[in-house]
DNA sequence: GGAAAAACTGTACCGCCGGTACAGGAACTG
DNA sequence: CAGTTCCTGTACCGGCGGTACAGTTTTTCC
């Protein structure tokens, strides 16, 4: 049962495929067929890798949620390297989170999980609360963080801790969306650091500096 | 050519059928048999209708637009009814839209927006440019209305007013993604809400009323 | 009320593709 | 060289999108 490293680098290179796929056409309009073909594989070689459709479906967006969670622990760790304070770390993840935006070539590929959640009825129980699960926990980081500033900076107003934590993951996934359909890089990292001046006037005395809403072009 | 009543409704029953299955299962995976056997007609019916599934897509998105932006138009009518000044008008219409969102029984059904940006290779260069132009009008109509509030009223802060009238697009679109994916019907009014707290601090006096941004429950 | 158009039904068929099954072979590994 | 991993080749099934076309019922409108 030892796997092999070719066995994984054509896993990978399959998932790859189908990721893109999938978040070009659906789940049921990406072929077999049009997968192997570009892997370079035959139908029985996809077959030896994953038992059917659903196989597939799972291990992408386990890959995909990993992938994610790891990026944006990386982001915040790094930021808790940069800055002390709680807030400021935050403020200092999202720069570095538009950042990271703003530095993907030909625009965001896509999120694995909003493409799920629009096909719902097309996965089985598994990838549903993957999927449930991938962004309970993608909430909860975002909340802790949240929980910590609010320990030392009170609010210039009462707020909603809740709704501030979704907020961020809706925006991005909602940012997605119109970069997609507006054939606009420019969304994504606009709106990480609209939330980011949202939170920066929340959370910093009055007077503070002013807002970095304005657009640089 | 006289279009009769009756083809009319069966016409508007099947795409109401499609968009459901759309939504929930994707487009290429929502069969012509399985929307006919809920119409309850025939395989030929159908294609009296629609002579390919492509003008299915093309006209349940028409549909779904139309709608989406007539609902706006009366939610943005009827608050400029209830207030005189654009910000008052924009709070307003803010809150009636978090009513209407909460209001859906059973959740949100999905965003037809967002289904067709993440199946676009599905889709010919008719449908696309109907999307993009749908998002852009919608963004549009935002970014009138805030225009008209920056004309009147000084912001706390500098501000994008371009990331300001995307925001709450993508706010409503992620709020639906995380909506659906973690099965709670409370995320949708509660985004909408929390834009407008930002608008609201933004753009009132300071020292002005609390933002309404503590949680109800 | 009757003609014309609209709104279908019924049947038969094609081709593509997802999916399955299974036998066999190459390639890496110890 | 033996055993496992990693595939290939072939054959086949069923479902579905889509087409074609003749016939039938229902609606509309004069």
């Amino acid at each position: 049962m030892a796997r092999g490293v070719k066995g994984a680098e054509t896993r990978e290179r399959v998932l790859e495929i189908a990721q893109g796929s999938v978040l070009a056409k659906g789940f049921a309009a990406t072929s077999i067929e049009e997968i192997i073909a570009e892997a370079g594989i035959t139908k029985s070689g996809f077959f030896y890798h994953f038992k059917d459709k659903n196989e597939l479906a799972h291990e992408m967006l386990a890959r995909y949620v990993e992938a994610d969670a790891r990026l944006l622990d990386d982001i915040f760790r790094r930021a808790d390297e940069l800055a002390d304070d709680p807030l400021q770390a935050f403020l200092v993840a999202l720069k570095l989170l538009a950042e990271a935006m703003d530095d993907l070539e030909g625009g965001h590929p896509g999120c694995l999980v909003a493409s799920v959640c629009y096909q719902e009825r097309l996965f089985d129980r598994k990838v549903i609360e993957m999927n449930r699960v991938a962004v309970a926990n993608m909430n909860a980081v975002f909340r802790a963080r949240l929980d910590a500033i609010v320990r030392l900076h009170a609010p210039r107003e009462p707020v909603d801790i809740e709704a501030l934590s979704e907020m961020i993951c809706c925006a991005i996934d909602g940012a997605i969306i119109q970069a997609k359909v507006r054939n606009d890089n420019s969304v994504l990292s606009r709106q990480v650091l609209a939330y980011r001046a949202f939170i920066k006037a929340l959370f910093s005395p009055v007077g503070a500096a002013s807002l970095p809403l304005q657009r640089a072009a």
